[in-house]
Order: structure tokens, then sequence, then C-alpha cells
DNA sequence: CCGCATCCGATGTGATACTG
DNA sequence: CAGTATCACATCGGATGCGG
């Protein structure tokens, strides 16, 4: 086993199972679902390649995820998904990216972005008490790549990558504006700026503010 | 600076500013009030001292901790202590050692403790929907050291180093059995084979561990 | 003693090249 | 595509030193 802080606390033992370099960030690629090595590599940007397979590897030994290989006639591909026990990360993550974005640079470009990242800041930005009773949904819709939905259903959110077709506001630019926007980094006068186009009602894009308020500092 | 991951992404900027090893340890000993620095080397147990100089020196550029002198006549003493933003961590903390507290192998004693962590494992633990319309308190007696109490005001509970003379349940126990106990890798029925007694009405202690759920595999 | 700084060997990281 | 191999370099861990 790699280094161990040896420690009888719930927090040395939670950093020696996930907190060496990279790991929190495969996790966070891995809660949108299962990935393949090279999804993984491109999603974490600059990872080396012998410590991304180091850090799967030891991820397996602590049961955080699992290799699986997909039913014939994919048979040949291999895909890596959390367990339970690392599903489980999935509210600490959320807490450290509420707390990250609180001071995130709004250097929106001097930064390389990811659109699926984009789910991880809605999730942490929702507001499930200001979501009460509402029943709609959000779209973000990523210039040259894919969109980001928000569905609240009588107050319940659920995030996912791709369109939500009857979407109540929609809201088009690129990716590293619609980050800054979610993360509060930019307001929205300078994603107008910024090329950002908004379709809807006004009133829904008010609601869509209170439900994803930007935890800045 | 360190070296940084360098994503737009609330996450990753959260690692980059308190990701590194020793870091978050570091947190949770200054969660628990200000810190001299051979404090924080003993609380720590094994950090070696150029690596503890080096992360208070990165936490005070990254605006987590701040370095004081106390007030004449004791100006000689230097603390450090958390800044607001180094303070804020303290949710994401909880939600760390929850998901820990939840593997941490039943070894007490295989791994060193100090009675103070006892402190982040009772926050860890407490559950505030069994804690309503409750007004009492916990101590746990450790053994040759400090006590560390639960003290809940109406539903409202604060947990701190020290006795509670008015105490509904106590329980005095060596430092692993208590931590052992209140992170469920002990029973009550392992705690007294290993030597704990416990005080108090067995109501309150009912309600004890209500409140204090260990969260487990 | 306290609050570090310095030195050094072991280990981990990052970049690139290469292979089944 | 899914990694392994290699190597320069940074960091870590452990010991020791040293001024206030």
């Amino acid at each position: 086993m790699a280094r161990s802080y040896n420690q009888f606390c719930g927090l040395a033992h939670a950093l020696d199972l996930a907190g060496e370099r990279w790991t929190l960030l495969i996790v966070r690629e891995l809660l949108a679902g299962p990935r393949r090595y090279t999804d993984l590599k491109d999603g974490l940007l600059n990872i080396p390649t012998n410590v991304l397979a180091a850090r799967l590897r030891e991820m397996q030994d602590n049961g955080l995820v699992a290799r699986r290989r997909l039913q014939p006639p994919a048979a040949s591909v291999v895909v890596y998904q959390l367990t339970a026990e690392g599903e489980r990360l999935g509210e600490a993550i959320l807490e450290l990216t509420r707390w990250g974005m609180r001071t995130l640079p709004a250097d929106a470009g001097a930064r390389p972005f990811r659109a699926h990242w984009l789910v991880l800041a809605l999730r942490a930005s929702f507001d499930p008490q200001a979501a009460r009773g509402v029943s709609e949904s959000y779209e973000l819709r990523v210039e040259g790549d894919q969109s980001v939905s928000l569905e609240i259903d009588d107050g319940e959110g659920s995030v996912h990558v791709g369109p939500a077709p009857d979407a109540a506001v929609r809201i088009s630019a690129d990716a590293e504006t619609l980050a800054g926007l979610i993360a509060g980094a930019l307001d929205g006068a300078q994603a107008l700026e910024r090329g950002a186009r908004v379709e809807g009602d006004p009133a829904a894009l008010a609601r869509m503010r209170e439900i994803l308020p930007a935890p800045r500092a």
C-alpha cells in the first residue's frame, strides 16, 4: 500500500484511501458515470498516463472503483466505475467543490475547461430550499459541444449531460462563460458581453438564479 | 506557488489550495482552536518538521491560516489560527470524516490516537434530527487525559474539550476504546470488555446513542 | 524548550516514448 | 485503445542543527 498517515481518525483514514494527488479528480470524472481509460485521461487534462494507471489500481485495491468489460459484442471495451463506497464520496466532493468555487478566479479562458464539469458545478450550486415546489428545467448549451441540463421535479433536482427539450430557460455560451456564470466569477452582464444568449421566460430565469446561487466569497 | 491542477473547476481549485499532503490534517488540528508550532507537530504525530513549516507558509499564502503573536507579556509565543476561509473548510472536512469513519478498521491500539480528535468524531457523528428538543450533556472521559463533551441545548449541539459537570451520561475509558465506540468500530459490549465504565441514566444513554449514530459500513 | 532551517536518502510525479 | 517502461526532477520523511 501507499504511504499512510496511520492515525486512528476518520479524516486521516479517508485521506489514506482517497487523499492522494489526482484521486478525488478521478472520482469527479466517474461520478458522471462509467468511463474508459482514454476518456478519463482526456477529462483530467494533464494527468500523466502512468499516474492514472497507478491510481486506478490503488482505487480498486481500496474498493472505490471497479474495472469491468462491457457485454459482448463490445467485450473488448474496458470501463471503470465507482463502487457504492466510491459513490458515497459524492457529498464530500460537493462540499469541497462549493468551497473551491467561492474563490475560483474569474480568469475564464486562462484555465482549461470541460463541458461535463458543469454537472458538478450545477450539483454543487443547487439549493433545495429555493427549489421547493418548482417543476421545470434549465439547459446550458455549450457552443460546439454538449448541453448540460438541470431538471427539477417538484423540488427534486437532477443534473445530466444532454439537452432539456422543454427547458424553461436556455442559456447558450462558450464553456468558460457558462462555467464562470455558475461559479459566480461572472455576473449576468459580463456573460452577455461575452456573447451569452438567453431564451425563455424572465420569471423562470429569476427562479433559476435563486435555485443556483453562486457560492461566492 | 506549488503544483497546480490548473483546471477551471471548483474541486480542482479547492485541491490546489488545500489538497496537498498533510494540509487538511493541519486544518483538522486548527479547527479546535489556535495552536502553536509544537502543538501542531505533536497533534499530527508523524509530520516532518520541514513539511509542517512549508505547509504553514503555503496556507498563509493561500489565505487559510494566519500567524499571530500573543499579546504582551506573552508576546514571544507564536500561534497559528484559521482565517474565516479556513474555517469554512469545516463542513467538507466533516463529510470526509464521516466517509472515512465508515471503514475505519477496528484495530484500536494499532494506530496512534489523540484525545482531542474525539471532538471531530463527535461533530461528524452528531445527528441534529435525533437531537431535536433534547437539552443535556454527555461527557467522554479519557483515562489519564482530558475529557471531551457534547452539550446539547434545545437540539443545538456543541462539542468542546473539557468536562461537562452536569453530564447526563459519562463514559470513561482509554482513548482508543472511546474512539472505537464513536466510530462504531466497537459496540457497547466490546467497549465494556475493554474496561469502559458508564455512569448516568440508561434512558439518556439510549438517547446519546441515537444522537451519535456511528456512520458505519 | 520553541520555532523553525538544513541536509540527505527514499519515494512519488510528470513528460515522453513505446508496445500488445 | 489501454496501458507499460524509462528517466529527470520535485517532494517527502527522517535526522540533525541552531539561534532566540
